[in-house]
DNA sequence: ATACGGCGAGAATAACTATTCAGGTTTCAA
DNA sequence: TTGAAACCTGAATAGTTATTCTCGCCGTAT
């Protein structure tokens, strides 16, 4: 496939994001259309794509009418936040052994667990490990364990 | 067609709304299958219908899939809130003539506009009439209108 | 240089959602 | 009671979005 001469898919998307803040945009066709007018021609498809990864959301404007946002950068941007949502969502239990925190979660949800404490950069982990519905919380001991299983368990409600 | 012994509809909106709020559901198809086994038989047009109505929005949760929410009661129950979103989004121009004020606003917009003003009970404000894209708002005399046209072009922008 | 692996993209298609159409119900006024 | 109108719904279908499949374009290692 020749891929020839297109705008780098950064940039692309950055451009997505601001003609979706700057006007309305209700169907994926519609933002091609916006796209190719903007000198960047792509398909449905990679349009699809990029909405996902910029996690657009189609609401409603006002008059009912549909239209991509960008998500709400109130909550999503802060890291203890996004970490007790995973936890309310998907938490199980956290139980502590030795120096390690065992969390269980739906299955699926473990790396997800795992980005958001590692983004927390909490002073009592070291580390972290995620398998589909496990994820290890390595501390320096069991007391710091102790203390952080208690976190996370609080979390879940 | 046969319509014989269903939910009333405003009982199946509660029950979407409820089952939504309570677990992820992230198509028309999977709600549908819930309202079955909760004893409800409908079919996807009419659950398309219901979430429109009941302004659910299609978000994905913290995995990246999808997933139906309620909207943020936050501004949205706020009239005040609610318009000042119609005219920053839809408004054009507010101008005065003796007591009533002309706002000009995008085709269609109009009586969302007027809606809203009448949502507000403003004290100011006796009653307004919408076309397709301008809204009248009358007021008791032109000092009234004049304050008013203000206020409404402020919000505009 | 060649081979391998990952990423990004388009084409085709599957999956999902909204709308149109037609028929049945209920309400209300005459 | 009897139309008439508004409403609600399912079936079919149109419209929209996500995914699969395949391939080209680099890096990097051999």
């Amino acid at each position: 496939m020749q891929q020839l001469r297109q705008l780098p898919k950064p940039e692309r998307q950055r451009l997505i994001a601001s003609v979706v803040t700057r006007r309305r945009v209700g169907s994926q066709h519609e933002l091609q259309g916006a796209l190719r007018s903007a000198g960047c021609e792509v398909t449905q498809a990679t349009i699809s794509r990029d909405i996902r990864e910029l996690g657009l959301e189609k609401t409603r404007d006002v008059l009912g009418r549909p239209r991509y946002v960008l998500p709400d950068r109130g909550s999503r941007s802060d890291p203890r936040e996004s970490l007790r949502a995973v936890l309310a969502q998907f938490g199980l239990r956290a139980v502590q052994a030795q120096n390690i925190v065992v969390v269980q979660s739906e299955l699926g949800s473990a790396p997800a667990i795992a980005r958001a404490l590692d983004r927390i950069e909490h002073a009592k982990v070291i580390g972290t490990l995620a398998g589909d519905d496990t994820c290890l919380v390595i501390t320096s001991g069991p007391t710091e364990a102790k203390s952080v299983a208690a976190e996370l368990g609080a979390a879940m409600h």
